[in-house]
DNA sequence: CGTATTTGACCTTG
DNA sequence: CAAGGTCAAATACG
C-alpha cells in the first residue's frame, strides 16, 4: 500500500467504533444525556486523518495534516484587546493541533480534581514565540479535555515542516498550496455539515458551560466573533486553513 | 549525553 | 493571602 496506512486504518477503525458508539446512543433515548459531540469530534478527526494521509500518499510531496476538527468553542480578546485566547474540547488530550509543544508545568487546580498541564511553543526560545496553551480533563465519561490557546504563533512554518515528518511527529502541519481540490471539498465540509448540537458539559469548577456548535457559536463568543469553521490557532504564511482567513478574528501567525 | 518531562518553588494578580 | 501561571533544578528517557 502506502506509508502512514497503518495510521489511516487506525483513525478509520476509531471512527467506526465512535459512529458505532454514536448509534447505540442516539439510539437510546435513555442515554440522550450521554454527550455526542466528542463522538462527533473522534468521527471527522478519523476521516480526516485518514483522508490526510491518502492525500498525502497522492501527492508527491507528502506532509502532514492536522487534524480537522469542528469549530473551536470559543475566542476572545483580553482586556487590552489584543490578547486571544482559542478554546476547544476534544475527547483526545493529545490531539493533533498542528504545533509542536513542549510541557513547562502542571499544577492541581482548586475548582477541579483534575491537574491542569501547561505548555508552550516548542519554538518559544529560538523563534521568540509565545504561544503557549493549557490542557484539562473537564469531564469524566467520556472524557472530555479543554485545551485553551494562548498567545499567537509567530514562529515561521519552516521550523515546523521537515520532509520525514510524519503524523506522529510533533511537526504536523498542512500545505494547503500542495492539497488538491478534492481534499479540500471532501474535509472542510464535514465540518460545517453536522446539526447543530448542544450539550452541557459540567465541571466542577468555575469554567463556563459550553454550548457546543458546529457552525453555531452563540453565546460562546464575546465580542460576537464566530469561528465559522474549523479554524485552529494556526496557519502560517501559505500554510492556511481557509483562503480568507483575515476574515476571522484571530490568526496566530499574523501579527 | 542531550533532550524532554516532572515537580516544588517562586512570581504575579486580584 | 489564595490561586493560577511560570521557572528551573532534578529526573527520566532515548
Amino acid at each position: 500500500m502506502f506509508p502512514g496506512v497503518d495510521k489511516a486504518v487506525e483513525a478509520l477503525l476509531r471512527g467506526q467504533e465512535s459512529a458505532n458508539r454514536l448509534k447505540t446512543v442516539l439510539g437510546q433515548p435513555r442515554t440522550s444525556s450521554v454527550p455526542t459531540e466528542p463522538l462527533f469530534d473522534t468521527v471527522l478527526d478519523s476521516f480526516s486523518v485518514a483522508l490526510s494521509l491518502f492525500t498525502n500518499f497522492t501527492s508527491s510531496n507528502p506532509q502532514p495534516h492536522p487534524v480537522a476538527r469542528k469549530p473551536s468553542m470559543k475566542t476572545s480578546h483580553g482586556k487590552d484587546g489584543l490578547e486571544h485566547y482559542y478554546i476547544d474540547d476534544s475527547p483526545d488530550p493529545h490531539h493533533n493541533d498542528g504545533f509542536c509543544w513542549r510541557k513547562y508545568g502542571q499544577k492541581k487546580i482548586k475548582t477541579s480534581s483534575h491537574q491542569r498541564c501547561y505548555y508552550r511553543c516548542g519554538y518559544a526560545k529560538e523563534r521568540n514565540c509565545n504561544a503557549t496553551k493549557r490542557v484539562q480533563q473537564i469531564q469524566e465519561s467520556p472524557s472530555v479535555y479543554r485545551t485553551t490557546y494562548v498567545g499567537k504563533h509567530i514562529c515561521q512554518v519552516d521550523a515546523f515542516l521537515q520532509p520525514q515528518d510524519d503524523i506522529t511527529n510533533c511537526s504536523k502541519m498542512i500545505r494547503f498550496d500542495k492539497l488538491d481540490q478534492t481534499m479540500s471539498e471532501s474535509v472542510m465540509p464535514q465540518l460545517v455539515s453536522v446539526e447543530h448540537q448542544a450539550i452541557t458539559m459540567e465541571d466542577e469548577g468555575t469554567d463556563q458551560i459550553m454550548n457546543q456548535g458546529c457552525d453555531n457559536n452563540e453565546g460562546l463568543v464575546d465580542d460576537g466573533q464566530l469561528w465559522a469553521y474549523q479554524v485552529p490557532p494556526c496557519s502560517p504564511g501559505n500554510f492556511i486553513f481557509l483562503e480568507d482567513i483575515s476574515a476571522f478574528d484571530y490568526n496566530p501567525f499574523h501579527v
